[in-house]
Order: structure tokens, then C-alpha cells, then sequence
DNA sequence: TTAATTCTTGATCGCTTGGTCAAGAGCGGA
DNA sequence: TCCGCTCTTGACCAAGCGATCAAGAATTAA
């Protein structure tokens, strides 16, 4: 009881492999869901032999809940920065920019959370319920007092923020079909950003001005 | 050889369970997905035993393909009734109704579409890139005609409808994160409508008429 | 009623998969 | 160098799953 309660520091090994497996567990989550993606897998993926992989993360279920963890912060990122004091209008553009470019640049992170989701949610539930209600609540807040001032058009925050969380993150989650529709070039992405940039701006700008 | 060739004409007691089946597995597959429904699950669903469902479909395959091509014409229905003879806006706006109403309805086969695509469209690939893609390209046309007539607002017609998918099936595809949000009163819907519908039409309508 | 066909199922097989275990290899501090 | 701890792995297990099969029950056509 004197004695200071057992710290387990981390090994250098530890860190590194940990690393390793979020890293494969990422990809090979992101591309089968929870059931499909198999532990073999994950392990092939970083090198690591099965028992020796279960040996850093108990559970196939650890390894899963993990990686989800490890991904979530930043991926609220954008919204957390939106910025009350801000050129209203100049915000939600920036939101949606770096939100569809987060979507280009980490597709697995989008189509992770997207299988989660689409599953029930039931690993980050109570997260969903909790840290993200209060952070949406907050920047619908925000919006709302922008409409108030007559500096947006009149919508719902919440369903404005759905609206631009489908939007953007439709281009990782449904990939293989924006593919199929009008092909996989770069300028897809560009063209993208520039549509639903001018949409959203368009639909909020207010009339009257 | 003088003979018909053998015409497999459907018993009552076929077409009656095949019609078992395929709801039975719209359920299963639409809540775990293809790998991580079970042929087990279905069976029990429509009160068959497992030999029994696989001496109508062979495979667990099968049954997957089936439930696809059974729900993938009345899912793209709304987009086909598009009318180029129509009020842009008006024709917009009721496209919109009607897939969010869609959504409503039958979020299952929502459900069932998202999680193919998201694993990579292998079983609706070619569909996707054949009659989707022609019916898509078609009513871009009629939109970009109505841009050029001016009487709407200059966006690009795939990334418009690609828009007006991931918002209307979002309240489907990520119900739970939805319900976390902003609860799961019948109010939700209503309200996703309505800002929805006044988003695209203020983005879409001409500023200057 | 009879015979052919369709329908149904208990038992079982082979394979995959999550997870365990014991035993050895590697590493770091004294 | 030595010793304790961390790390690694081949072998293995039990459960779950897709699929098969043979044999019996139900249905249908005559």
C-alpha cells in the first residue's frame, strides 16, 4: 500500500508492435467489418504470428475497440475546430473542405467508423451518446446563433451537420460506386469539393442580404 | 429433342418459401452483412431447417445475390421516375421526398446496399458500372439540360445526386448515430425532410429570376 | 389408389476461426 | 556473466459454419 500502485511502462517492443497491429487492424477492419476481418489476417498483415498478436490484445474484440478509439479523435477534429467567432459562411466551407479531403486522405478511417455504424454501433454507443452528442450539440448551438443573427439561412444545425457528414464521407464509404458512376480519377475528388462547397454555400447564404 | 425443353415451372410451395427466404434473409443480411450473417440465422427466421433453405438456394451466396436483385429495382425507382418534362425544382424536390421516405420505410435494404458497397460492390459490381451507371448518366443529362436552360443553379449533376443519396439514405445507413444525436422520436424524419428539401432547393434555385 | 415427383430433415463432414498452452528465445539490469 | 522478465511461436482445441447426403414425408398427377 506505501509502495507506489504497479505503472506498467511501456517496452520499446510493446510500443512498436502496438503500432504495428492498429495500423493493420485498421486496414484489415476497414475492408471486411468486425465478423469479416480475421485475426490471421491482421497478424499476417504486421508480421506478427497469431498467439504472439494476441499476446499485445487479448481479445480480437480489444484489437477492434482499440483501433476505433485510436481513430475517433482525430476524426472529430474538424468539427471541433469550428470556430464560433468566425465568418459564418467561411466556416462551414472550410468544415466541409477539410472534411471531404479527410475523407480522400483516410478512407479506411471513414469506411471503419461507417461498418461500425451501419452494425449498430455497438462498440462506441455510449461514445456516440456521449462526447459526440455534446460536441454536436455545442457547434449546433454555435450555427443556430448564426441563424438567429439573420448570417445563415434558416435550417436545423443537426440535420445541416448529417447533411455534411453524408455528404463528404459518401465519397470513401461508397467508393467502389462513385467509381463505377464517373470513374476514379483525381479530379473527382476536386469536383466533388467544389459541388457540395457551392450547394451548401448557395443553400445557406441568406436571400436577403 | 421434339420435347419442350424443360420449363422449371415455380410449385406454390416454392414460390411460397423463396418469398420466405428472401425476407428472412433482407433481415439477416441488412443487420450483420454478408460474412457476418449465417445460414443458420435465415433458416431459423423463416422457420426452415438449414437442408431446406439450401434445397432452394444452393448457396449462401445465392440467397445474397437473390435479396440484391430482388430490392435493387424498387430502390432505384424514384431516380427513374425523374421527370425531364417537369419543374427542375419541383421534380427535385420530390425526389428527395421520396427517397428520404424510402429511407423510412425500408431501411433494411438501405442497410443491405451500404454494407455491399462498402465491402467493395463484388456481387453488384457490374451492375453498378452497367444499368446504374447508364440510368445515372441519363438523368444527369436531363439536369444539365435544365442548367442550361438557367433554371437551376450550376452544380455537377453526378455529384447532385450523389449528394441527394448520402443525405436521404444517411438517416437508414447510420441510424444509430442519428438516434444518439438527436433521439428517434417519428418528429426526426420529418424535420430531416424538411431541412433537406429547403437546403437543395436554396442551393439550387436560380439567384437571378 | 398408385406411382412419380417434390419437399423436408437428422446426421455428419471438412474447413475456418478465435483463443490457449507450454516451452523456448531474446533482452535488459545488476 | 547471470537471472528475471518480456517476447515469440508451433501445436493444439473447441466452436461455428457452409455444405452434403441418404432416407423418409408430403404432394401432385394419373
Amino acid at each position: 500500500m506505501g509502495e507506489t500502485t504497479a505503472i506498467p511502462r511501456k517496452t520499446r517492443i510493446q510500443a512498436q508492435n502496438e503500432e504495428l497491429i492498429l495500423k493493420a487492424a485498421l486496414e484489415v477492419f476497414s475492408a471486411y467489418g468486425f465478423r469479416g476481418a480475421t485475426v490471421d489476417q491482421i497478424a499476417t498483415n504486421c508480421g506478427l504470428s497469431k498467439p504472439n498478436l494476441l499476446y499485445y490484445f487479448r481479445r480480437k474484440e480489444d484489437i477492434y475497440v482499440a483501433v476505433l478509439e485510436h481513430t475517433l479523435h482525430d476524426w472529430l477534429e474538424p468539427l471541433r475546430s469550428l470556430d464560433p467567432a468566425g465568418e459564418p459562411i467561411e466556416e462551414i466551407t472550410r468544415y466541409i473542405r477539410t472534411k471531404i479531403r479527410l475523407s480522400r486522405d483516410n478512407p479506411k478511417a471513414s469506411r471503419l467508423f461507417a461498418n461500425e455504424i451501419l452494425h449498430g454501433a455497438t462498440a462506441i454507443g455510449t461514445y456516440l451518446k456521449g462526447p459526440l452528442k455534446d460536441l454536436v450539440d455545442e457547434k449546433a448551438a454555435i450555427i443556430r446563433g448564426w441563424i438567429a443573427e439573420g448570417r445563415l439561412n434558416a435550417v436545423d444545425p443537426h440535420h445541416l451537420i448529417f447533411a455534411i457528414w453524408a455528404t463528404t464521407q459518401h465519397y470513401a464509404d461508397f467508393e467502389p460506386q462513385v467509381q463505377a458512376v464517373v470513374g476514379g480519377g483525381p479530379e473527382v475528388m476536386t469536383k466533388a469539393e467544389e459541388t457540395l462547397t457551392r450547394l451548401f454555400v448557395e443553400g445557406l447564404k441568406p436571400r436577403s442580404q
